[in-house]
DNA sequence: ATGATGGATAATGTATACATTCATCCGGAT
DNA sequence: ATCCGGATGAATGTATACATTATCCATCAT
């Protein structure tokens, strides 16, 4: 067989039909079948499989009950959902890492991902590093799940936000670097702060329900989108899956 | 090919697999490899692969970096936190169903389970009809989940409550009728009735705490039986895998 | 002695032929 | 006309041969 890039034929139509669902190639309910996409592919129907099978464990597919597997569809509830359940669990971490002792090591790093974060704003309100706050905010999220100590948490934790849309930084792509998300940043910081002095000072419910308010913030461009500009749709990562 | 009682191989070995898996056959740590099983189960490596590939999804096995499975290892902490993690999922629930109106109809389905709780009691504190109490049981959870209203969070938690430990019946089964989880039941029907309340009164933060708060009943359960009385581990389902 | 190297072995990855199942449609009997 | 039943096709299920890769160990050079 070909080199196609020192993967196997597996990962590759992993990362195809990923790409492809994200990308609003196949809308929600499409039912994907092995013989046309091995044809499609070029590979054969094994790898296809294999791949679909990790597509469902993703939750991008569904499994049918006699066989096959069908694209998953999201109504904007579901997404809503979604992010709500992201912000309990995050939630539910911070108020852990509060409860037990988080080591003093990582919560260092925390406060230095959140000087970082300081410096990606500019004098000006509307200035910001867009790329390098992006970047952070993933260094931060991920930070605060492990500050938990929960493996089991962490888990489900990676896997809820596995959905694109449901990431934290969902609306902070490059594509949508746009007035509105930009502002946001300065109320996200605040809250970033809040929450690591609520860990360090061991206030677990305080913790708990700044990471859920955080979260909502995500609820809230998600709405401006769709609501005020529904063109913007296309630029967030995931949300081309959503149906209806 | 031989009839194995109208099933695919795939589900035959799906089912024999867990059924080991959960019984303690293959400590957690154990890499499972596709022949020696092919072997065993006389059939081929394709079901086998398939699988193995469910129970990833089911939380059971890990897969390896590069190819292969491994039983999933749950030390003592993993197990606890995968009870507080149903708590807080079916707090949400429980929340979302207060907040949100839930139909009046499921209400009264939920009003209904709870009256044939009731009646699992005798008249002595110690007369339970545990099996009886553990099927409706199942029924309450089942329905708290419906009256959230959000599939998003009712597939979550259907997964989480897939490790047997960590469903809310996992110390209901009938090998575990003994007197401490018999009478920890009165305290959990009364959890269930303030549980029902609350939602029914649209209060949904009291609402989500009795239903944390409930799920600790199974933390308490767990803790007896690793602290006082070990040889139940292995009539508590999944415990079996308990490492360490 | 130690580290690199290479080959044997054993595992998963892949293709493919064939089996089975399920839905659909057509035709005939009532 | 309607219902039942079998043919048909298209899909997944399964077995298996072969390809590829990873790992371990022996061996050699330093």
């Amino acid at each position: 067989m070909e080199e196609t890039g020192r993967t196997t034929h597996t990962l590759a139509a992993l990362m195809e039909l990923r790409k492809r669902i994200l990308n609003g190639d196949f809308p929600g309910g499409t039912r994907l079948f092995e013989v046309p996409l091995a044809e499609t592919l070029q590979i054969s129907r094994t790898p296809i499989r294999e791949a679909m099978s990790r597509l469902a464990e993703e939750g991008l597919l569904d499994r049918l009950t006699n066989g096959g597997f069908v694209v998953r569809s999201f109504t904007l509830a579901d997404v809503l959902d979604a992010i709500e359940l992201r912000g309990v669990l995050e939630g539910t971490a911070a108020r852990l890492a509060a409860e037990r002792s988080a080591p003093p090591a990582v919560l260092e790093r925390l406060n230095h991902v959140l000087l970082q974060l300081d410096a990606c704003f500019g004098r000006d309100a509307n200035e910001v590093d867009f790329e390098a706050y992006s970047n952070l905010n993933g260094q931060f999220h991920t930070l605060l799940v492990t500050l938990s100590g929960s493996a089991v948490l962490q888990r489900e934790i990676e896997r809820a936000t596995r959905l694109p849309f449901a990431s934290p930084s969902a609306f902070l792509s490059g594509r949508t670097n746009i007035d509105v998300f930009r502002q946001s940043l300065h109320v996200a910081q605040e809250q970033h702060r809040a929450l690591a002095a609520a860990i360090a000072s061991r206030e677990g419910t305080r913790a708990e329900f700044i990471a859920r308010e955080h979260a909502r913030i995500a609820r809230r461009n998600l709405e401006y989108v769709m609501l005020e500009n529904p063109e913007l749709i296309i630029s967030v990562p995931g949300l081309a899956l959503l149906n209806s």
